[in-house]
DNA sequence: GGAGAAACGTTACGCTCCATAACGAACACG
DNA sequence: CGTGTTCGTTATGGAGCGTAACGTTTCTCC
């Protein structure tokens, strides 16, 4: 991001080094506890390291878990990008599926950082202002608003489903989303919130374990069900299955 | 539940109250502090007590935790079984509307107890299987199912607006709620799921924060088109706003 | 009603973890 | 080379969980 000296200092190399195995293996005891609990000493154990060695690093264990919720929706934002620079720019059905499959994987795969980002914060953490907490949803939302405006930029976004739309809402697209206003008309950016909504419950639910009754390959197609009523419910151009 | 004599003893009193009085105080630092994190020590300095004589009710910190899910789900359950009792069985929309809303109200106002339940549960502990966790599940699952049963059985369960079935839902629908085999249909019964899904989505936006740049009105309104739109795409029958 | 048992709450203790302080070793720089 | 910075160590204090051992109150049963 910053345009520092391309060469780093021996000292320096070694410094991000370590600060990325920090953040490696914090992220690794969470996968193998399962929780998004961490101990400054289970990290230093597993590296080798005393406890204090750590403090070098990050002044204390929130300071640690905030570089961890800035990378995981760095990780999923770049994800998301991703899947969506591999479909075409007019095949809107294919990048609304690709995105949304991207994030059910992501929370699926990384359980402990899709709390980490989008559910409850850890006790005794307390998420700074305009911290990448609240950025993940922006981010979120940015990515969605991209197919919204695709498809209305090419006159491809249909009638959502649902159009009682209010003054409140009216409102706040025009206050928090004012670079929508005049391409996504409000009921669809309703339809986008609501699209978001429709997925995230998804996720969440398979993601904390809600769904496991289900067979996997009936947790896949009902996914797949989901997303097209979702994207269907919006007015989003999609085909038959 | 079970029968014993209605008198306790004075003894037995004593301790139903003490228990009584450890998840209540419990509930309200959690209130408090915002987290689903207690601490054994505060709870007893709250109560006047020494941290170790909360071990003679509780085995250690995971089984508060547990006690205190189970209470949120039933707190939960007991609710909307109010909220259905108060609208006329035949008042499907209205049934549907007044659980979600009771689903919503409950989340905010008990966004911790909410988190326990049907969020990622707290670090350090593991769920029991078998446990109230799943339990919650299941007893939204059972309510939900309520109204399309009602619906079905009466001819009034219109056609969702995805009906691409695979086998996989069909077998799953066998497997776990062969009770609604042959009354709701197995697209009815994926539209159910999503529907849930689409709830809990919303819900758990809002309570987690996500929603915040919204508008109060704002966020009620998309709520109520929300759950308008999962209700019709369901094929329930909700009349035009 | 009084002796024995059970339940209750306390203090004392060991353990783990967070975080700081003070000290020594390795490295970069002039 | 010496000097100062960085890094990692050991030592220490403080908090919370959970256990053990000890009085005190209350129930039970003879």
């Amino acid at each position: 991001m910053v345009a520092e000296p391309a060469v780093l200092s021996r000292r320096e190399r070694a410094r991000v080094a370590t600060v990325d195995e920090i953040k490696a293996t914090a992220l690794q005891l969470m996968r193998e506890t399962g929780t998004t609990d961490i101990r400054f000493t289970d990290i230093a154990r597993a590296m080798g390291m005393t406890p204090p060695a750590l403090y070098r690093y990050f002044d204390d264990r929130d300071e640690l878990l905030t570089a961890l919720i800035a990378d995981a929706y760095d990780t999923l934002g770049a994800r998301i990008g991703a899947a969506l620079a591999a479909r075409a720019e007019d095949d809107l059905a294919g990048r609304w599926e690709a995105a949304a499959g991207v994030y059910r994987d992501w929370a699926r795969s990384e359980p402990q950082q899709f709390a980490l980002v989008l559910g409850m914060p850890v006790p005794g953490y307390v998420a700074p202002d305009e911290g990448p907490t609240t950025d993940a949803a922006k981010a979120a939302m940015a990515q969605l608003a991209s197919i919204f405006v695709a498809a209305a930029r090419t006159g491809r976004l249909g009638e959502p489903l649902i159009r009682e739309v209010t003054q409140a809402v009216v409102d706040c697209e025009k206050a928090k989303h004012d670079e929508l206003v005049g391409i996504v008309p409000p009921e669809s950016f309703q339809a986008m919130l609501q699209t978001w909504a429709m997925l995230h419950g998804f996720v969440s639910l398979e993601a904390y374990g809600h769904f496991d009754w289900l067979e996997p390959d009936a947790r896949d197609s009902l996914f797949r069900s989901h997303i097209r009523l979702a994207a269907r419910a919006a007015g989003l151009p999609v085909p038959p299955p």
